[in-house]
DNA sequence: ATCACTTACTTCGTATACGAAGTATTATTC
DNA sequence: GAATAATACTTCGTATACGAAGTAAGTGAT
């Protein structure tokens, strides 16, 4: 999973920049771990990461159409259409077309998706979830503060950028 | 591009659990903002995201091996080789063999390459480091600690939830 | 030197991931 | 109510992404 900042020609101070890219590097470390994690979880049931979020979030939600689990999993429709034609070929999730809307599809659990979930005790995004459970009320607030100042920032450097240059 | 929970059967009060949940979401954000911003730099140079991140790497780094590149994009060598295979076709790199070594390949940007990684302004990656440098030095200082902390704590739990259980 | 081992990289098979284009169905507009 | 637009999904082409297996080239131990 490609991420990644090629190195500063810095206009900070070494210690303030060294902050900065072990913020960056802790952030893209969260990320990818909490990956990696429901990967490792998943491939001890013989499914792929997205798979094994597919299966639990139909267990905790019921069943969702397709557009609704893609938003959910953040991926596009087209993304998790080919999830989904894997899962229906190991069986375990079904396609069911909406009678209100014939254009929905419903995505179901099958018996053996439903027993697969039943097998995962806690959901691998929980393990992050619990994590940040265990910092002090205050330290919650705070790194959430900061965090979605960091957002908001990003957002305006991305605002700006869009209006300006153009190079050859 | 996958990630997310599914929603906690929680053990904490609605409002900590929605800080959670929060700064869930706010990292994936800051994460996949960070990609989705080196995606569309690269889309307009015809460029993916990773060939981009390779080009401004190499021009900051100047040549690297296969290996330390993969190192360096947090991928692994046979994801880089690929990319590479696609940036010789279009004549972006060329593959060198080491001397020194010569299981070893060195990357280096074509004239095509260098001209290219000139004309984008700054890597991506730094609009990331732009916001985070733009926080307070305590602020800064504050949200690396906790960062930290939760990737210890996360490390714990990984190490605790891989010795117990198992289940059909 | 020789054999086992490691390292650096490539190749292959499979699974995401996305955007563009296509299909079917529903909603809107006139 | 037929033409038009919008929506839900699928299909296709291409690019990651990873692990397993393969190749070639160093390293070590004897």
């Amino acid at each position: 999973m490609i991420s990644l900042s090629t190195p500063p020609r810095s206009a900070f101070s070494d210690g303030v920049q060294r902050d900065i890219d072990k913020i960056v590097e802790t952030t893209v470390y969260l990320y990818t771990e909490s990956r990696r994690l429901t990967k490792e979880v998943a491939r001890a049931r013989n499914l792929t990461g997205p798979q094994l979020t597919v299966v639990k979030m139909l267990q905790h939600l019921g069943d969702l159409s397709l557009s609704e689990l893609s938003e959910r999993i953040r991926a596009g429709n087209s993304t998790v259409s080919g999830i989904i034609d894997r899962m229906e070929r190991e069986e375990l999730v079904r396609r069911v077309r909406s009678k209100e809307d014939r254009r929905v599809v419903h995505i179901k659990l099958t018996e053996k998706g439903r027993s697969l979930a039943a097998s995962v005790p806690i959901a691998p995004m929980e393990i992050f979830q619990a994590a940040i459970a265990s910092l002090e009320a205050e330290e919650m607030a705070t790194v959430l503060r900061i965090l979605l100042k960091l957002a908001g920032r990003i957002d305006e450097l991305v605002q700006a950028s869009n209006t300006p240059q153009s190079e050859p």
